[in-house]
DNA sequence: AGCACGCCGACT
DNA sequence: GTCGGCGTGCTC
């Protein structure tokens, strides 16, 4: 007897056929099981969605081809994952097949039966079998009362939690506890742990490896990210799904991984907008996650010392309608006790265009000479954001985009850091030949030759050798995207800094993240202003993050903690933004932007999406968007759908135009998530539409972007 | 998306 | 005379 398989593949939505095939099968195979199907020329992976027969069977019998095999070896993905899918793909209004198939390790995709069979024996050779017997748990930090208090209240509510604490206080402690009484409670548990980047991986995999490989063996803890080769993330990917790695550890791709027997997810840094994913299916993991956690039944543990609004308005009190339990965690631990103190340096009493006000040199002088640390930020790499001439008012365009080239001077270069297209420095205006070109504005790489010279004379003491007699000159080190490029420098640059061999670093946010550097007691934001006054409604809420993250940089260690600083630059220094942090006080912060964004209706008061269009005139993306927009009135059941939305006129974007092409967007507003959804879904119609019309030609591309985190 | 088929310009 | 440009169309 034969069965009909309703089978996912990869496909694009704007293809006629954005959702199952039906294939013929001799087996009448679950869902959830991966097969190899034919499709057109080609044999690919699909997943079975649906119970055997269940299809629509809006197509011919006789028409179906048959699928050619299931992947032996695997258990069939779990009906929580497959609703988790389905969700991603309605939410961010994309096809299922793509979302299904995008989760999917890509090696899956292209190793054949026979290679994925090899595979699995060797993975089954490498799990060894767990020593349970070593639980030496002595040699444990003790907890603060704070986060006993924390893991008390975790194990007593269902969560979903937001961990508020400070940086210092002692949260991913209280994750490995999280973890570790639930695996220790049950045996086959597994928990999810996601961070925001790759870099900071390595140094809590170390964690956790440290903690749990003794109890649960080698492949207890297994991560997930893109900087992995096909073949790790295989491997990591096939330990989930079966069941023998206890803890996947990745970035924000990690959230689809199979876990069979999932019972916990923690979201560190869940406010950081890297877990947003800019292509494809642009999806928050921190959201699904908690969407995942109530499918599976999974506690949820988010974690930051600056939440997101969103997270923190969902964490009020229960009574106001709080959907999530907040855990505070005020105090930072031992040695980092002190909080570092805040001082604005008013840049309107200050010497006129002073790049580094003069107390602010002198305090880092005095820390060189001293033999501590600073820390100096500038959001911005290079040498100079714009190259001028003078004489004719030319400045660095970047042919292809609506930006600046900037100079590099290092190799004397004008680099566009959005399409990537760089050129030799002219010698003279390639205008009017002028040879008088100038740098205007500053990066970092600018930045620490400025320090170079500003500090030449100041000695740093440790050591006075012969060839220096007064003592070394001061040593300045620079981490930014461009220091760091080649693999691996970056874990040498921050060696340099940890073993002290540097004393001023500079650095773009890069730096602000994760890292811990213990010896530093000064760090300053040259520019702290630039995102005061942003169109970006999100703007103050990311400084704010990045200062107060900064800010945990200073004096982790015991000796030094007593005295760091943080110094900031700014031309308004009254602004509450500063005075919130001054005092060290997210609450207050975040009362005053949920205040302005409750007045101006913005999330988490209101619901946004966003379509993108992508043309090579900014006349077509808009004509697209408009048509689009035009077309949703005359929707069936437009006026309805269309009651509680706002359609604003499609706009070019802030970046109008990248590598030749134009973009456009257009925003669209709802009070009600649920009223967004069913516009969004019934709208998506009408785009594809649209795309195929007269509007549509000459569109290189579009897509809706869900809660877009950059308006 | 892939991968075909299909109809017009500069090359072994 | 062919190789190859990417326009349109299909894939259970």
């Amino acid at each position: 007897m034969t069965h009909c398989l309703s089978v996912l593949v990869q496909t694009p939505a704007h293809s006629q056929m954005a959702g199952a095939l039906s294939y013929r099968s001799a087996l009448p195979l679950p869902a959830g099981t991966l097969v190899r199907v034919p499709l057109g020329k080609r044999e690919i992976l699909g997943v079975v969605w649906d119970a055997p027969d269940v299809a629509g069977q809006d197509i011919a019998p006789d028409k179906l081809r048959s699928m050619v095999g299931p992947l032996d070896g695997l258990e069939p993905l779990t009906p929580a994952w497959r609703e988790l899918i389905t969700f991603t793909a309605s939410y961010y209004q994309r096809a299922v097949g793509e979302v299904a198939l995008a989760a999917l390790p890509p090696q899956l995709r292209e190793l054949s039966t026979v290679q994925l069979a090899r595979r699995l024996k060797r993975h089954a050779k490498a799990a060894v079998a767990p020593n349970v017997a070593g639980t030496s748990a002595s040699d444990q930090a003790v907890l603060t009362p704070e986060q006993m208090l924390a893991l008390q209240r975790f194990e007593a509510e269902p969560g979903p939690f937001l961990l508020f604490g400070a940086t210092g206080s002692g949260k991913t402690e209280v994750y490995l506890r999280c973890v570790q009484r639930l695996l220790a409670s049950e045996p086959q548990a597994q928990a999810m742990v996601m961070v925001p980047e790759i870099n900071l991986t390595p140094q809590l995999e170390a964690r956790f490896m440290a903690r749990f490989n003794p109890l649960f063996g080698e492949q207890a803890v297994v991560s997930l990210h893109s900087g992995m080769s096909a073949a790790q993330r295989l491997k990591s990917w096939l330990a989930a799904h079966s069941g023998a790695a206890r803890i996947v550890l990745g970035t924000r791709m990690a959230v689809f991984a199979s876990l069979p027997r999932l019972r916990l997810i923690i979201v560190d840094e869940e406010h950081d907008p890297s877990y947003k994913s800019g292509e494809g299916a642009r999806y928050s993991a921190r959201d699904l996650a908690v969407y995942r956690g109530r499918l599976e039944g999974a506690k949820v543990l988010l974690g930051s010392a600056t939440p997101s609004l969103e997270s923190w308005h969902h964490s009020r009190p229960v009574q106001e309608g709080g959907r999530y339990l907040r855990l505070e965690m005020p105090s930072r631990i031992g040695a980092a006790a002190t909080l570092p103190l805040v001082r604005r340096v008013d840049m309107n009493h200050q010497p006129k265009r002073c790049v580094i006000a003069p107390p602010l040199l002198a305090a880092i002088a005095q820390r060189v000479a001293c033999g501590e640390q600073s820390l100096i930020f500038l959001n911005r790499r290079g040498y100079a954001p714009v190259l001028h001439c003078s004489d004719c008012d030319w400045k660095s365009e970047c042919p292809h985009c609506s930006a600046y080239r900037v100079f590099h001077k290092i190799d004397r270069t004008l680099r566009c850091h959005h399409c990537g297209y760089t050129e030799r420095v002219p010698r003279t205006c390639p205008a009017c030949g002028n040879p008088d070109i100038t740098a205007m504005g500053r990066g970092t790489e600018r930045l620490e030759e400025h320090l170079a010279e500003l500090l030449a004379d100041v000695r740093r003491p440790n050591s006075v050798s012969e060839q220096w007699p007064q003592g070394e000159p001061v040593r300045i080190a620079r981490i930014d995207a461009d220091s760091t490029r080649l693999k691996g420098e970056l874990t040498v640059q921050l060696a340099r800094v940890h073993s002290g061999e540097v004393d001023v670093l500079v650095g773009t946010q890069m730096i602000a993240k994760g890292h811990d550097f213990r010896r530093i007691t000064l760090v300053a934001a040259i520019n702290a202003d630039s995102a005061l006054f942003s169109s970006d409604f999100r703007a103050p809420e990311r400084l704010f993050s990045l200062l107060m993250q900064a800010t945990g940089r200073a004096g982790r260690d015991a000796d030094v903690s007593g005295h760091s600083e943080m110094w900031l630059q700014t031309f308004h220094p009254q602004h509450p933004l500063f005075e919130a942090l001054k005092r060290h006080d997210y609450p207050a912060f975040a009362a005053g932007q949920l205040a302005e964004r409750l007045q101006a209706a913005l999330p988490p008061f209101s619901f946004q999406a966003l379509v993108r269009a992508e043309a090579r005139t900014q006349v077509i993306a808009q004509g697209f968007l408009s048509a689009a927009s035009a077309g949703a009135t005359g929707m069936a059941d437009g006026a309805a759908l269309l009651q509680h939305i706002s359609l604003y006129p499609a706009v070019p974007m802030s970046m109008q135009r990248v590598a030749n092409v134009e973009r456009a967007q257009m925003l669209i507003e709802s009070p009600s998530r649920a009223a967004l959804q069913r516009f969004l879904t019934a709208w998506q119609v009408v785009l594809h539409a649209t795309r195929l019309q007269a509007e549509g030609k000459g569109l290189l591309r579009w897509a809706i972007d869900v809660d877009p985190l950059l308006i």
